[in-house]
DNA sequence: CGCAACGGATAGTCATACTATCCGAACGGC
DNA sequence: GCCGTTCGGATAGTATGACTATCCGTTGCG
């Protein structure tokens, strides 16, 4: 198909990586690196392959905060993923960036998650049941409910979904045409995601400060009770 | 003003907080729990204004993922914040939960945060030029650059930002009426702050499963490459 | 009077993510 | 063929952060 793929050994993908041999070799023994391609001899060589995995794997530790068995889901999906509905594996990707352990149980989540997906589902919106992030947001809803009174109801997410619905559409629309193949689309499917959460949050604190300052902007308060 | 405030010994506190002991006594040595008021006898009472700085600490460390440098900074803004302009204070709380550290820095990062700020000053947006939100902003921007390509534009935060501002305009509204004095206004910015900042994340992780249903739903790649 | 609870100090624990060292085998330039 | 370098693989050590446990001398209540 294309020629002959560079390949090298271990030590120049640390150079060219810039990434520490040791954490390399600890990448490896984890499992995120697939190993290089096993000569006879014992030696195994590296490609541009390991280069971008190395890259994925700092962005998914430093940007999405995720602990390594949480990348190693993700690469194991990426790895093993080619056979699937390219859908379902950036839905179940999507899945993996919630690094959350357990989600609450018990009557009271339950009733939560229905609330949440009936939303969701009478919005139209196409989620699985079970989404990682669904039941996620269910939990946060319990948690709202227990912090700032039990009449918070779902319908308050609804302009924050709608929001997020609309620039959905324009962050897959800009990337449609560099998708060549379902693995690619994955991992750009991980960057479009998770390279703007952090943006999307900044963005929200400058505009929170924007609106402080214009509500409460050069008020002293007049009068201080308990904290 | 009020009739008397019920005050309770230590132990008390950890079974009212629920939390333990051991933990109590690490958050007074490391300043994120004022003293109780220590009698003549080296007693110390608490009251519900502990209680609740606890059940803010908690947020602060579970829902935020700050750590305890920052939550202290908080605490002491909080504190010893009544002296000073309202949006101020809840301005430097915004800041102090920013948790990274070191932003960039050479003349590469110094431009990045001016077009940044200009595009903000452009957009009308009242936020101080060296916020922590902003110099954050503009390191962001160079790490998309470096990942997507140099080509990315400021502009691609605009109709984020435009979002952003519409959506906080609401969380403004809905808890102006709450507001007491100035220590519960920036307590409650913060609740609004932070609270609904993972919910955002969560409801555009599910938008983008949505939207990557409708693009990709039920095909199969026919191709596969390299990753 | 005695025993539990207190404040305060110090040291220990646990998890996570590396990082360093050691070993024996294989290249590869001479 | 020799030998210094680099390899893959295994094992052990380190740094950090957030608690957690223990000890000690004091205090207060029944």
């Amino acid at each position: 198909m294309s020629g002959q793929v560079r390949t090298f050994m271990v030590s120049e993908l640390a150079q060219r990586s810039r990434t520490p041999l040791s954490s390399i070799k600890f990448y490896l023994r984890e499992g995120l690196l697939p190993t290089g391609d096993l000569e006879a001899t014992r030696r195994a060589f590296y490609s541009d392959v390991h280069v971008r995995r190395l890259y994925l794997i700092r962005v998914l530790r430093d940007v999405a905060g995720l602990a390594v068995p949480a990348i190693r889901e993700i690469c194991k999906l990426l790895d093993g993923g080619g056979e699937r509905d390219l859908s379902n594996v950036i839905a179940h990707v999507i899945d993996a960036l919630g690094r959350r352990e357990s989600p609450a149980s018990g009557p009271e989540a339950v009733a939560a998650r229905r609330e949440v997906f009936d939303l969701l589902h009478g919005k139209g919106v196409h989620v699985r049941r079970n989404a990682k992030a669904v039941v996620d947001l269910a939990d946060a809803l319990l948690g709202l409910r227990r912090t700032l009174g039990s009449d918070v109801p779902a319908e308050a997410f609804v302009p924050y979904l709608d929001a997020m619905c609309a620039l959905a559409e324009k962050d897959f629309e800009a990337n449609k045409h560099l998708v060549a193949d379902a693995a690619s689309a994955a991992v750009g499917a991980i960057f479009g995601t998770v390279l703007w959460e952090p943006i999307l949050i900044l963005l929200r604190r400058i505009a929170h400060e924007h609106v402080a300052v214009k509500t409460f902007g050069n008020k002293k308060p007049r009068e201080r009770r308990r904290a």
